[in-house]
DNA sequence: ATGTCACAGTCCCTGTGA
């Protein structure tokens, strides 16, 4: 099974981009981020034409998110199931695995209401992800850096979000639930990157972070052959910001 | 650290969010 997330910054913008990797890559799964658009615009029908079912929470102009599946679509959740008003969090069984898409609150910065509303997002979904029953995988945008080996500059960033001990600290607690960052553990050392900003030339300069992320139940990781980051898909005309992080279970 | 991108509004520019 060949799971990938993907922030795509406006699946409207991004479509021929999507449609294309999903081409040349088939995958079983595909966790989506900021899809940028109500559920009435999302293209059930093209995606239906490529082999997937679909499931998508949506809003409008920010957020949203996506599960599209070839290997069945079933008992779609959206949200945390309380007053959330961000459409942030899908999950679905596919294949006998529970996968959720999630795209973690950005946080602006650590004096913002979003920073708060972001670490109150992450133990909630902490808290969903412990009361687990099935194989799991929640992949997706968690906007923060496990550790500084995910940070190009982790100097540049004190006192900014993404690598603050908080952060830092709501991702261990996901870990503590039994779930492993995948990437990570079959990449022990190596700087790996998912989103270079679009500013400043920051693809080509290497400057990027590792935030987008798959998490595994012990089950799944020990069954993971490979991890890895599409680098290519953040080249060429109309890239997202983020590239794919994909994920090969045997 | 900000040289970009995407969106909405009421549009061929500005504010907002990332």
């Amino acid at each position: 099974m060949k799971v990938v997330t993907w922030n795509v910054n406006s699946l409207t913008a991004r479509y021929a981009r999507v449609t294309e990797w999903i081409t040349a890559n088939a995958p079983d799964v595909v966790l989506l981020q900021e899809t940028k658009m109500t559920d009435a615009k999302f293209p059930t029908a093209g995606f239906a034409e490529l082999g997937y079912e679909s499931a998508h929470y949506g809003q409008g102009q920010w957020n949203g998110v996506a599960v599209l599946s070839r290997v069945g679509l079933e008992d779609v959740s959206r949200g945390f199931g309380d007053e959330d008003p961000e459409a942030r969090l899908i999950g679905a069984t596919c294949g006998g695995v529970r996968v959720y898409s999630c795209y973690v609150p950005n946080g602006r910065a650590l004096d913002n209401d979003h920073y708060a509303y972001k670490l109150r997002w992450l133990a909630a979904l902490a808290a969903l992800l412990a009361e687990r029953t099935q194989p799991t995988i929640a992949g997706g945008d968690f906007n923060v850096t496990p550790t500084d080996l995910d940070c190009y500059d982790p100097a540049a960033f004190v006192g900014a979000t993404h690598v603050s001990a908080p952060e830092r600290a709501a991702l261990a607690a996901i870990e503590a639930t039994g779930l492993v960052d995948i990437t990570r553990r079959l990449h022990p050392e190596e700087t790996i990157y998912s989103w270079w900003d679009y500013r400043n030339g920051a693809f080509h300069r290497g400057w990027g972070l590792r935030i987008d992320l798959l998490y595994l139940d012990e089950s799944l990781a020990a069954r993971a052959s490979a991890s890895y980051v599409d680098r290519n898909a953040r080249k060429g005309e109309k890239p997202s910001d983020h590239a794919p992080v994909v994920v090969e279970i045997d």
